[in-house]
DNA sequence: TCTATTTAGTTGCATTTGTGACGATCTTTT
DNA sequence: AAAAGATCGTCACAAATGCAACTAAATAGA
């Protein structure tokens, strides 16, 4: 025997421990309750919800600057745009120097929505903060800043 | 003007900084990568992988309680296991005394895969703490922790 | 005891997602 | 300027997921 363990045998991966999982529930059950506040509202799914709040920070994007922003398959934001078309909440522009890209902008009632999604946003933040107290926020957000300095140019 | 912003119009919401969304493309960046070794190096699926490691930790488990552990829907866990067991790494047996559910056992071989795939995890996880610096690690893990707790009695 | 309700796990079906190929357009090379 | 290659966005198809219905078995209620 080398110490440690006694009897049983150590699992050799504790989940509970391990931080892939870890993020991917928190990621998981955080995210689940604020979709359900725009899926009950305005019966949004994820992608559209996500190009909305891209269009809505950064004014006029193209769907590729897009999905590359928020990490979205090309496919996803397309589906997205149309169905955000679909409700008149976008309105897609040619650009004239490079036919192929299409200029994604918010309509007014987009805009509108985007608004009222945005607050409910903060709002739910400003919930979790809350409970996670002052401490385990700045945690939380140094925690963040760290992961993604590491992927950002990661490998 | 009200002060802090000068010309353009602050957007309502900045991604970057909402947590769910940064939450979100960490976890996914993260998972990203050990997936793709586990992927590469014996064609399992996330549900898959989840459940192996599951049933390597806790020893016997029924497929309810998988789920509920790693929060993943009966039917992704019902076809993991279906996988599994294809490739003889699991085997199920009646429980006598209620004979709806069945316990979940690997097997040798399944249990060889899991001591391998779990020493990738820990070398995974050891690399990214590497990286993240001693304070960034200490950070995020009591960031996640803060979150645990508060979705863990939810609401 | 007989019925109604709950629980474990699976399956069919609809929805969502990703992959690969495509037409159109732009860029680079020769 | 023609040919080859890259990029933008879409679509058809295949794979993965979730929902609802289902069988079988246990439990609770009458």
């Amino acid at each position: 025997m080398t110490g440690k363990q006694s009897e049983a045998a150590m699992p050799p991966l504790v989940l509970e421990d391990f931080i892939p999982y870890r993020l991917n529930k928190a990621a998981e059950a955080i995210s689940q309750r604020f979709a359900s506040q725009y899926r009950d509202e305005y019966g949004l799914t994820r992608p559209e919800w996500r190009t909305l709040a891209t269009l809505g920070q950064f004014g006029a994007l193209s769907a590729t600057a897009i999905g590359a922003h928020s990490s979205m398959h090309k496919t996803k934001v397309s589906r997205a745009v149309f169905s955000l078309e679909q409700r008149h909440w976008l309105k897609r522009k040619r650009d004239e120097a490079d036919r192929r890209t299409e200029h994604l902008e918010l309509t007014p009632a987009g805009r509108k929505a985007y608004q009222h999604l945005a607050t409910m946003a903060h709002g739910y933040e400003t919930e979790l903060f809350a409970r996670l107290g002052e401490r385990g926020a700045a945690e939380l957000k140094a925690g963040l800043s760290a992961l993604e300095a590491y992927y950002r140019q990661g490998r």
